[in-house]
DNA sequence: TATGAATGAGGTTTCATTCAT
DNA sequence: GATGAATGAAACCTCATTCAT
């Protein structure tokens, strides 16, 4: 049939359509205060239907957030195994790639999301710290290591370096998502300018003559 | 009479216990898991008393937030103005203060509950951004350009390095806020080791040849 | 004491006042969007002090009605008995002492609020049917009949007659009780007006040539 | 299929089925003392099924009054156009027909209803005294003076004529409303027989010999 | 498979009433 | 007696979830 084959095709389409409905959502007006038949409406089904696919409003929940962040996963670990120059170099190349990747999609959002959220979902919080938070600062601190041993970097303390490296940005999504909207406090700094201002400090330092 | 002083003391004391009681159950639970009447419970009091002295679960909230918000405003403006050393001295004092200040105490979590529950509550939101966020920029950032014109700092961007200086910190309490329980991430740093080594490498830098 | 006499005073007063906050307030809203406080605080007293007059709101209610009712029971039954002249003019005189009475003072709008709340008030309603409606129907129906006895009126059923007495009047206020603020129905007629329309209407008929 | 029917027709019920059990209850209790609950169950579903039909127990009260009051307005202005006979007759004829319709149906236990809620909804009330005081009196109205003006009717105050005919019987309504159960107060007439006698006595009048 | 009518547990809020001071 | 803080039953309403069609 002619027909079937749009019809086919929306059907393996809702699954991601719910998936998209619900981020949406749930960015704009938080968990608690979405209902499930908004993100039904939202992707073009009726209630009934979305409990066809998620069975509950938080198997909803932890799915979109799997999804949208299962694709940044285990991807960039290769990239700073072979490579060669200076460490520094590699270290801003994968803070932007980090960023382009992370800060214009949907896995920022995500994360600031998961961040709001995480008292109402334990597992959650864990599969993030477990799958997106810890191998973050492992990639980041064999960097700083390599750096280290290398005698291109000082010899700073590994952890709190890595942190340094990351809360930045994950704070400046963070405070985008809170209070980003009711213009409220309207930015004068892009994320890349923040970005490579903030790299060109922790390299350098603020000081003028460097101890 | 000696038995009028507890009813008294009592009294005088529910706005506080009430707003304590809710603190730490919205901390714990979030805005929207926490029922009026657990908080009343936890004040000792019934659940028609709170309606007695808030008006609703949404007013206590922001009486909650501006009660533990209020303190630590307008405080330390002062002790920047008549300060003559070094200014990166007085920088790590004055973040060490600050951390001593809102890290310990309540102001903490209340900052992460804001952020966590902001979109429910705009006017808070801007409330936190406008006796909060701003003034702490502000009062950094004139430290920054002070460094600047006494010639302390290299000419950095004073936007982004205030961000610098606060994210790491914000940071590390709504991450404990959110993963800290559910053992989730154990630590292996302690906020003021985060704090001195954030510190260090800010002012010196991460390479070790500094060009 | 000198002091004691206008406390004293004040006390002795204390449940007429608390009565008149109550018709007032339930006149205006309703019993049951009347909350127990406001009677109080209108009366200048506290919610408790209330309580020592009256043991309920119910209570408190049914003593309003009661108070301002009984000044008008047993009153103008006498008048009838020993009087003389044509009974028509004595109708016409003692409707309009009725009104005089109950159209201008309390009574009227306690005789609305009673009709409104009867549902609510069982016995209240069986005190206002024995004890207000009855003995005026007995006192209407005599003076008919006196007068149909006396070949003064026509062999009319006594019942109805009463009732096309009494009806007007009690509609009137009713309708000014339920309709007359919201300016949604602005009379062209005063009450009086009414009345000595309503009784040259009963005794001479519409009719313009009488079969 | 034949088990669909019973279902959907079940569904196109609902409405109607919830409008008359808030009816009988708002008629039985009052407004204030019949909870939602009560309705749901009496139409024979649960609470929250009633709220999908009607957003609030007030727009509930409006919607019944509405539905029972619709029916009967706009109807029988035309009757009274293009009559020829005396205008005595005419009058007669709508009262009765006027009481068949509202005294029987729900239109007048609806009518008592409003009087008696009118405090609570203000707009309510302002809807029955346009859509239906207000279009009555001008029927009537009409007619007396087309009576008037045909020299069948002494020059009476219109305005007050038309109370006369229209209270008695809006009174015996409610105060069979009011007053009806708890066997208060024993009727002896009947409403026809009441009409009968109130057109009778208002035609000709109390007096034997008219003046 | 998709629908949306129905459900009812659960939450917020009100307010009549009590009682220690 | 007077007070008003405290109580908690009761009412309204929401919304996640189910299930007959």
């Amino acid at each position: 049939m002619a027909t079937a084959a749009p019809r086919q095709r929306r059907k393996d389409a809702r699954p991601q359509e719910l998936l998209d409905a619900a981020l949406a959502l749930f960015v704009e007006k938080g968990f608690a205060a979405t209902r499930s038949e908004e993100v039904a409406a939202r992707a073009g089904v009726a209630k009934g239907t979305l409990y066809r696919y998620y069975p509950s409003k938080d198997e909803l929940f932890k799915a979109m957030v799997r999804e949208n962040l299962a694709v940044h996963i285990a991807e960039s670990a290769a990239q700073a195994a072979q490579y060669d120059g200076p460490i520094a170099d590699l270290l801003v190349e994968m803070m932007r790639a980090w960023w382009a990747k992370v800060g214009q999609g949907n896995a920022g959002v995500v994360c600031s999301l998961v961040m709001t959220e995480a008292r109402h979902f334990p597992e959650l919080a864990r599969f993030y710290v477990d799958e997106v938070i810890t191998p973050s600062q492992n990639l980041l601190g064999g960097l700083i290591e390599r750096g280290i041993r290398a005698g291109e970097f000082r010899a700073v303390p590994v952890e709190a370096t890595v942190h340094l490296l990351i809360a930045p940005l994950l704070h400046m999504m963070l405070h985008e998502h809170s209070f980003g909207d009711h213009d409220v406090c309207p930015h004068t700094m892009s994320p890349m300018e923040l970005l490579d201002a903030q790299m060109s400090l922790l390299l350098h330092g603020l000081l003028a003559t460097p101890s």
